[in-house]
Order: structure tokens, then C-alpha cells, then sequence
DNA sequence: TGATAATATATCAAAATGATACATAACAAA
DNA sequence: TTTGTTATGTATCATTTTGATATATTATCA
């Protein structure tokens, strides 16, 4: 049976901030976060009801008069310990399911041609993405006020970083595959 | 509903070089392919069920008289056909959980000697992959006869070159954090 | 002889995916 | 004005995957 939550901590970070609604949840994680996590409603609803019945968070109704009922959740004294236990556990596993790379892997089984191909829709997206990244970063640089800015900084550093290696590894195997 | 067994290529592409018993495919996906993806004994032999009765694979029992029974898996043209198609087709997720990333972006939570230690950890247990995949090249650059190789080794050589990008970062990270 | 590691198949509860259902609100276009 | 579309928001569900465990045989080494 798998350990526990890992949607937990992800919950539990961004409400370490501010509340938020499920909803607000699922967008965050779209974001920034999507480069190194991803996470569905599928997930994100039970874990916030399993986190309220363990007192790790604690839901309240937004006092919007009149308008549709909204779920905020706010992270308790509990939950924060929880966070700071999970950032100062050693473990941490790097689950990746590099899709590109297992094409580029079993390759062999077609002409040259497909894998050129799969390698330039990989290189697409990364520079796409990338652009994102390096906007991403130039926004966190103007504004340096907040400890949390070096933390998200570094993060988007990392993305970029990576990367750009994807990147130049593009061009090499591009290369290699014509001869 | 996920669209389709994402294992199911995995093995495929494992039977398309030779045939295997569900115990081989686990070993094969715990080496050099664990870079860039896992798999569980609990996908696999449902998988290999799943593809047997679909006419992707073809099992038999391995002649090893009076020892114990083994159940080896053959690829069959259909599976082949399968296989070629994914290669083919332009839709690839790349799905990462990096837990390492999601604990510096929350890094802010905790003091700074915590995300430089966890830094460290990161640090520590990519360098010592980098040795592996470095082993693996090193292997495969001695016999070039193969088709495949070349597959294999574009694969070795994105792992090498990404690492050695996280481990510069490592270096960069480390300063910021300690001003 | 005994201990322990490797081989091999298989199942299971818990968790996650990705899709969908349902409903309200905001907004522009026809 | 009504119509269509997009965004907001909560929630569920079948399918898939994880990670652990059960069971049993064979190999290895002390």
C-alpha cells in the first residue's frame, strides 16, 4: 500500500500561504507547479476532506451575501507542523514518466524519421515552455522583498537550467541521427 | 478515465528485442529504463493478462524440464503494430513528480539550512546516477553494431547531459541560499 | 545444515488519473 | 434580449498505478 498522500504536501504548501478553494487549488497547481507536479480534482477533493477530519486543515464557508456557496480552506498549527516535518524528512522520490524519452528508447522499431520527428516536437514544447519560464523569472526578480521569492526564484531557475540542457541535447541528436 | 495502460508500451518495447517472463520486464524497467520510468509487479502481470487477450502478446510456457514453471511473453505482429503506432503517434505526457523541486518551492516554511540540506541530498544522489549513466555510455560506445545502440545511447547521453545541468544548478542554489 | 538472497507469479488496499456531471456566474456577440 | 461560450466551483467514478505483501521455488554461501 503506498506510504501516504503526496498530494498532501502539495495542499498544504499552497495553503501555507493563503486559503484557498479546491478550485483555487487545482489552478495553482496548473501553474508554476505543473513543471515539476501535477495534480487532479480526483485527488485534490479527498485529501481536503481527509486533511479537515485529521485537523491538518479547516474549512469555512466565504461570506460572499447572496452569491454560491464557496469552500475555503485554511491550514492549522497541525497542518504547518505537518509541512515543516515533510521538508525536513531526507526522503524524497523523483517519480518521472518521461514519455519522449521511452519513444526515443525503443526507437529502433521504426524509421529514423519518427524519432527526428518526436525529438522536434519535444524541442517545440521545451522552448515554448521556456519562454514561460524566463518570464516566470524576470517577474520574480523585480519584486525581492519576500523570502519566498528566493524559494520560487530558485525553482524557476532550476526549470530554466534544465532546460536549456534539454535543449542543446535536441540539437546533438539531431544531429547524430542524420549521421 | 485514463485513456489507455500507459505500461503496455513499456513491455511491448521490452518484447520487441526479446521475450520475457513478467519477472524479467520488472528487472528491465528497474535498470537502465528506471531514469525516465517506473513500473510495479501490480501493472505489469495485469498488463501482460490484458495484452495476451487482445492479441498484442503471446505467452508460453519456457521448456525447462521438471523445474519450476516460468511464463514467458512473445511479441506478437499485431503487439508490433501496436508499438509502431505509439512511436507514431505525436502525443507524449511527460510526467514529473519531483519532490525534490515541490520541497524548495516550499522551501520558505523552514530555515534555509533546511532546503541547503535537502540541496545536498539531491546533490549527492545525482551524482552517484551520473557514475551510472556514465558506466552505461562507456558500455555502449564499445559495441556499435547495433541499430538500437544508438537509441540506447541518445538515451544515456539526455540523462548524462540533464544531470550535469541539475548538479551546476546544485552549485548555484547553494550560494544564493547562503548570500 | 541452515540462512539468506534471487527468481517467479500473483493479489490487494490505497492513491492518482483523467474524464465527466452538474450548476452558477460573467461576458461578449447576434 | 437571448444565445453561446468561457470561467468558476464542488464532486464523483471507472480505470490505472503504486507499493507492499503473500507464497513458493531455486541458488548461493557459510
Amino acid at each position: 500500500m503506498p506510504k501516504d498522500r503526496k498530494i498532501d504536501v502539495v495542499i498544504l504548501g499552497l495553503l501555507s500561504h493563503e486559503d484557498l478553494t479546491g478550485y483555487d487549488i487545482k489552478k495553482r497547481i496548473d501553474g508554476a507547479i505543473s513543471f515539476f507536479w501535477k495534480g487532479s480534482f480526483g485527488s485534490i477533493y479527498p485529501s481536503l476532506t481527509a486533511m479537515e477530519s485529521s485537523g491538518l486543515v479547516k474549512k469555512y464557508k466565504a461570506d460572499n451575501s447572496g452569491n454560491r456557496e464557496k469552500i475555503l480552506y485554511h491550514i492549522t498549527d497541525k497542518g504547518i507542523d505537518a509541512l515543516k516535518a515533510w521538508l525536513r524528512d531526507d526522503m524524497a522520490s523523483n517519480e518521472l514518466k518521461y514519455e519522449t524519452v521511452l519513444k526515443l528508447y525503443f526507437g529502433g522499431a521504426e524509421e529514423r524519421q519518427v524519432t527526428l520527428h518526436n525529438i522536434e516536437l519535444f524541442e517545440e514544447k521545451i522552448r515554448s515552455d521556456l519562454d514561460l519560464l524566463k518570464i516566470y523569472k524576470s517577474n520574480l526578480e523585480k519584486v525581492q522583498d519576500n523570502e519566498d521569492h528566493l524559494y520560487f526564484l530558485l525553482t524557476v531557475m532550476f526549470g530554466i537550467d534544465t532546460y536549456e540542457a534539454y535543449l542543446k541535447w535536441c540539437t546533438k541528436a539531431k544531429k547524430m541521427l542524420k549521421q
